[in-house]
DNA sequence: ACCTGAACACCGTTCAAGT
DNA sequence: ACCTGAACACCGTTCAAGT
């Protein structure tokens, strides 16, 4: 398994006239539009240039390389997602820690099912390219986040709080997914992002510092 | 999206002489072993062709396309895991339900991590060829297995088992491929293991039924 | 019954030539 | 400064020819 250098996954160039930062902006879209329409194994550079209205010549100018395309399309999702996470951590600070556990769980579904075509997408071609460092960013966003709210609970203090929030949150990551890959991501909105709250809850709970 | 008719996806023919009994393992062995040594994306019919020992012509005659011969091996692992948790399950009929969930965790996290270099490099690739298919029907099996093992719990009864049932599976599931998935696997033999089981049996408590 | 490998269509990527 | 598209190497897949 050979490691992808960061670098070439950048994008070539910085758009530097009017001209350019749209013809970026077409070749982003074409590429969530060729996912969605054609699927993962057809997500090549020549369908992605045409549907954006340019020439495969054109793209290569700005990404170094179908990762760096796909690379792209991922970092501006996930940051998105990080930063509204980020926010919801922030404005619980002090309060319940049960409130705090709806909140991150809640924004989080609510993210991905927004953009559920995207996550679903995302999911599925995020091997044809390694990803792993964008998604590994962002998860430590929330981690640091999570664990700053989690810490400034009005009602309670944790034990072990890092530990347990590190698996509260692969929790989260790891069953939101099962159930987009198993299509079954209307379920998240309903009992079922219930029930992960109140296992947040319990998990929490039974963490509870009591000292004497 | 175009799902694949899952016809075309099946071996081409069995093999019928001996000969052509170890060219077909030499073909499976070698994909595993251009999938560790090389990267999915490196995955190619001639190489695996190559490293097998056969001509590429020999690797079409049992595998009707290169996804074929990925879902194959896919399938393999997928049914021995499968066997093995279901086995466990029907191991621990009639015992208390914190054994069983001690049980139905350990199994999964044991024969995840036994083979853990084919587990994380499966996950990996699973994506350049739909496996969403065979993934579903193992999902199955072990939520069988697991309802009628809930079921059959000698101190408590459930409300809502197959809701619940569900929820632990993809909690389960997802949370095991987020460690894998972020080359953490190891924790889960500590701490985080005892952490799921935790999780799954606050949540079942705290779905006991009540009868008056 | 099984195997071989040259041949074909297609994809990622480059680069000389254009505006 | 940006764009084009023919050209090259490589991969999936086929099929006529071999044992």
């Amino acid at each position: 398994m050979i490691a992808t250098p960061s670098l070439t996954v950048q994008a070539r160039k910085e758009p530097r006239q009017a001209r350019s930062t749209t013809t970026v902006e077409a070749i982003y879209e074409a590429t969530i539009q060729v996912l969605l329409a054609d699927g993962p194994s057809r997500l090549t550079t020549t369908r992605v240039a045409k549907r954006a209205g340019v020439s495969v010549g054109t793209l290569y100018q700005y990404f170094p390389n179908k990762q760096a395309l796909f690379y792209a399309v991922n970092q501006r999702y996930l940051d998105m997602l990080a930063d509204r996470v980020e926010a919801a951590c922030r404005a619980q600070h002090g309060q319940n820690y049960a409130d705090m556990a709806r909140a991150l769980v809640g924004t989080y579904i609510t993210v991905k099912i927004e953009r559920r075509d995207v996550t679903r997408v995302l999911y599925l071609a995020a091997v044809e390219v390694d990803v792993a460092e964008l998604v590994e960013d962002m998860t430590q966003r929330i981690e640091a986040a999570s664990n700053v709210m989690f810490a400034s609970a009005g009602d309670a203090e944790f034990d072990n709080l890092a530990t347990l929030n590190l698996t509260l949150l692969n929790v989260l990551f790891g069953t939101v997914r099962s159930f987009f890959d198993r299509q079954m991501s209307d379920l998240l909105e309903g009992a079922i992002g219930d029930q992960i709250v109140s296992m947040f809850c319990s998990a929490l709970e039974a963490a509870r510092s009591h000292p004497r």
